[in-house]
DNA sequence: CTGTTAGCGCATTCAC
DNA sequence: GTGAATGCGCTAACAG
């Protein structure tokens, strides 16, 4: 392995001219500057990750966790989205398994007093969420992937999150099918209190409620509730057509769902059904969906990661001479401002409007 | 952060004696331990791993990469058994991005000039992979899931590399099917030269021409090809009824093509279909499916990763004095030849095999 | 602007 | 069996 020294050795100064060009490098003389990038070009020299850590206690890496069954369709695509976010801004991922919210704290402690992780990303956020408990507690740093549905912190500083705003996406896709003529329009939704959920149901609730499509009391026939599932899907759907046989379209919670739907529908139909996630799926039996900024929403939680750490609860950061990233890394230079598309818009928290894929 | 020095300070012996406690024990006379023991407990002291990486120049992490779309549904499952068994070994994962093969080498590059890691492990291999190339050339340790399909080297000590007999989990479940009275068995592939759906497919032949349930000539027939979708699970499965509307069963390639066909038969089928991955999909909709023992591929793939630093070319290990997983973990003592259930059955390429769940 | 000194926390020599 | 040194590679203080 090249250190530091040999490069040092290499360009003729010492090791601490080499430091300074890698983190700090406009303090150091042009001249000298190309000199030491060409040795380190040369050697190909990359620093020793833990040793940097070491000497700054930062760890640049930040934990998220998988569990023994996928939170959703999109999860992996999420993983993805984040990964490379994370490595354009010099930072990496590890990974964690989170059997239950116990085994998640567990896992925590541990990457936390080993030095592990500087940050967390919490996907699943629930009610009186015991994860976030412990996080408070302890001070340690985390952003969420989806709002804390429940808690009365929603606005805290101290719980910042990224989310994708359900309840839009799921109105504009109503509003989209009333404006193209459909006049009945179901839903099926997942049973339960998820907030998620709730949210996306209230979406097309509001939608056919604002367009005075139908009335208050004519919302239930249209509603079906069904586990996320493909055969739960189809049951639901017959369920409603059945119950109302003039559906001439079907607003779905998940591209799950929409398929189960789609599939049981007669092949002279016309009813339109339409998913959530943009999955392969769905994109594959030609139904419209709704897709989630996931990069956008990295791109936030690396950023808020990042903010925690220049300042610790204050506003934005200037960009300074802070900037470490040594190799790679496109520029930092951003307005989240012009990225934030909706309320609430203070910098930690972050509510992203999902687009419409209309097939 | 509570370092080594506190706990000896707490427990009135040095700092190395701490040490050794938690990395030999077996040297430090048991009174002297338990008193370190309960320091450690006490002050609730973990090892910092950043130090401990530097000093050792292993980083105890293992790297694996996340592609833009997941290369198959059981990806993330994959994902949480590897987790869990690297968690059970005091080994962190690493994720990081695979775009392209070019891409996922310039993060080997990286990753391993920053020495974050240890090992890889690589999924999707191709014929004549650059990856492998690359990792051959710099001695970079690996291990593979899934068989490198195509090259010379699937018995090279080098190349290691484990994986599930599809061969075997579509010729039982294609027997089965006979067993139970069906004659007629349709099978739906993927296109092109994948390893893996060839290897599948010539389990389906192999058990029909086995059990003389088709002459050579007729297989074409009761053969569809579909990129891996529901869409053209559907279309395929219409093709082969089409084309032979006596059959009773279809074996597919997997979960996904499965549904699609599912979807497709008529209301009053008798027809069986079955999948591959046993999905949540499959599940939900109650089609018979192949399970991979993730579980054990992800053990098996942290144990020859441990290995090849014990022993970097030769066979077995003994258990030795070496282990130091600090905290947690179940004992590391297993008997490979008892999980090893296929041949190839040298410690470093192993052949899994998948269990039927008809339903 | 550059070089020297020191120490992050740990594990591996060695003396005792 | 235990304690005292040394250095892994790097960067934050200083001194020049």
């Amino acid at each position: 392995m090249v250190s530091i020294k040999d490069v040092a050795k290499d360009a003729g100064v010492s090791p601490q001219t080499v430091s300074n060009c890698i983190n700090n490098p406009s303090i150091v003389k042009p001249a000298t500057r190309k000199l030491v990038e060409a040795s380190i070009e040369r050697l190909n020299y990359t620093p020793n990750a833990s040793a940097r850590r070491l000497r700054t206690q930062r760890s640049n890496t930040i934990g998220i966790g998988i569990a023994p069954v996928s939170y959703s369709q999109v999860y992996d695509r999420f993983l993805h989205a984040l990964v490379t976010e994370a490595d354009a801004n010099g930072i990496r991922v590890i990974l964690y398994k989170t059997d239950s919210q116990q085994d998640e704290i567990r896992q925590f402690d541990a990457l936390r007093a080993r030095g592990d992780v500087d940050s967390f990303v919490l996907t699943d956020t629930t009610h009186d969420d015991p994860r976030l408990a412990w996080l408070h507690e302890h001070h340690q740093p985390f952003v969420l992937f989806g709002r804390p549905w429940g808690a009365d912190d929603m606005n805290d500083p101290a719980t910042p999150w990224v989310d994708v705003d359900g309840h839009y996406g799921i109105a504009e896709m109503t509003q989209h099918l009333i404006l193209h003529g459909r006049k009945h329009i179901g839903f099926i939704g997942w049973p339960g209190v998820s907030g998620t959920g709730m949210d996306r149901y209230a979406g097309w609730r509001d939608a056919m409620l604002g367009a005075r499509m139908a009335g208050p009391d004519e919302l239930e026939q249209l509603y079906e509730e069904a586990k996320n599932d493909i055969l739960s899907g189809q049951t639901a759907c017959i369920a409603l057509l059945d119950r109302r046989p003039d559906l001439d379209a079907i607003v779905c919670v998940s591209d799950t769902l929409a398929i189960g739907a789609a599939t049981v529908l007669p092949s002279d139909t016309d009813i339109i059904i339409t998913g959530f996630d943009d999955t392969v799926s769905a994109r594959s039996m030609g139904l419209s969906s709704i897709a989630q900024p996931l990069i956008e929403s990295a791109r936030h939680i690396v950023r808020i990661t990042q903010e925690q750490f220049v300042a610790p609860a204050a506003g934005r950061a200037g960009n300074g001479t802070g900037g470490a990233t040594g190799s790679g890394g496109t520029s930092v230079n951003r307005k989240p401002d012009a990225i934030v598309s909706a309320p609430p818009t203070d910098d930690r928290h972050v509510l992203l409007k999902p687009t419409l894929v209309i097939r």
